[in-house]
DNA sequence: CCTACGATGAGAGCACTGCTCTCGAAAGGA
DNA sequence: TCCTTTCGAGAGCAGTGCTCTCATCGTAGG
């Protein structure tokens, strides 16, 4: 009873916390207004998350998760070729993106203070679905073999997608990043007013550069 | 006299912000803290700045001046070759990134609230000066033709660098991005504890790929 | 030279924030 | 039933951005 109607609360707060961040952005999430929205007075709140940080980084898993289940959802009606998934991923990421603005820049964006970020190695996190989205698919390329390369991020990535050359670890970490640089540039406006959704026009050759990139001209169409 | 004194104090304010800034990140700059430091009661400050956002503004300008320094600088002494040029360019950002967390926090972590974000086809703005280097390289080399696209950014880049086919500056444009994303990846340690410097591993073979990618190879060795 | 005006600095004040502390009440297990 | 844990309420501290008003001071015009 006492642990349900906790939970009840909790729920109450997680559910504020998201509107205000939908609403205006994680910069203005305040732990007092949500307290005033579910009835409570500003201390009480205290009882149920530690700190305005605390409660970002909640904020944050709950996002990861979103996203995570809206990438594996397109995934999953997408067809078998490597390249052509690689094609919908890149693609939910975007749409993500443009519908989750201020989610966007609370995954994305600068990092909360003293946030523990989700690591790569670390499997059960969401915060690593997407990259273990792109190793999987980087399994079934030949990228070129990179000069001088160490086997670090193979053995980081392998609790995740284990068996990897360095290379195909390499080429999907640029893929990730070169993602996420490409829709975060569309998100802050960088090419300036008519070209808000300009990531539309670049994606399709941003795809085929990765495809490139992942190697998988030689081993599918 | 009456101008002097006027320079000399928003001189102090910038100063006192840039300290702030890189001690304690953009978050914690606080307008009533530069007053107090500069000896000025904490609504005075408001006859030089206009508000928290402004003064952000000013700091993002000055340090876009200051990054496009530091690459043009490393670019001055490096050789003709486009390819080793664009290695300098990308190892000039990621060092000042590394020097400069804050900063780089500032200028390619969330946006500030109503920031006007500098546009890439104004020309004077610091904030375009790395993309330019980019398409200045761009326009030496031949990057694979991109299925589908539109006459659009080159139109928007022309202003920068005339006369880029539209792969070449899509090409540019990934590459910029992708470079953004890469470091951003390592300033945020989305690898974790042990992968503190991991883009410095990454870096040749993102270079590698580049080059592939503005299709240098088959102009310049 | 002197006056009037505009720029400037000081101070008080408003509304808000995160966070801590204490105190009384309620709920639950013993 | 008692007693411990949990919880909500309230006051309070230190800080923030920002807006007023009021007095001062430099300078430009008469």
């Amino acid at each position: 009873m006492r642990a349900r109607s906790r939970q009840k609360i909790m729920d109450q707060i997680l559910e504020s916390a998201q509107n205000s961040l939908e609403k205006q952005g994680p910069a203005a999430l305040s732990l007092r207004a949500i307290a005033r929205e579910i009835g409570m007075v500003s201390s009480g709140i205290y009882r149920y998350v530690a700190s305005r940080d605390e409660l970002l980084t909640l904020l944050i898993r709950q996002q990861f998760e979103h996203l995570a289940k809206h990438v594996r959802g397109a995934l999953e009606m997408a067809p078998e070729s490597p390249g052509l998934r690689l094609g919908v991923l890149c693609e939910a990421m975007l749409n993500w993106s443009r519908l989750h603005h201020a989610e966007w820049d609370l995954l994305y964006g600068t990092p909360v203070p003293d946030f523990k970020v989700p690591r790569v190695p670390e499997e059960d996190d969401p915060g690593v679905a997407v990259i273990r989205e792109i190793l999987v698919l980087a399994a079934q390329g030949l990228p070129r073999t990179i000069s001088g390369s160490y086997p670090m991020l193979s053995d980081a990535t392998a609790p995740l997608v284990p068996g990897l050359t360095e290379s195909q670890v390499q080429a999907a970490v640029f893929v990730w990043t070169g993602l996420i640089g490409l829709i975060s540039a569309e998100r802050r406006g960088w090419f300036g007013p008519g070209f808000e959704e300009f990531a539309s026009v670049m994606l399709p050759g941003f795809v085929e550069n990765a495809v490139v990139t992942l190697g998988f001209d030689s081993t599918a169409s």
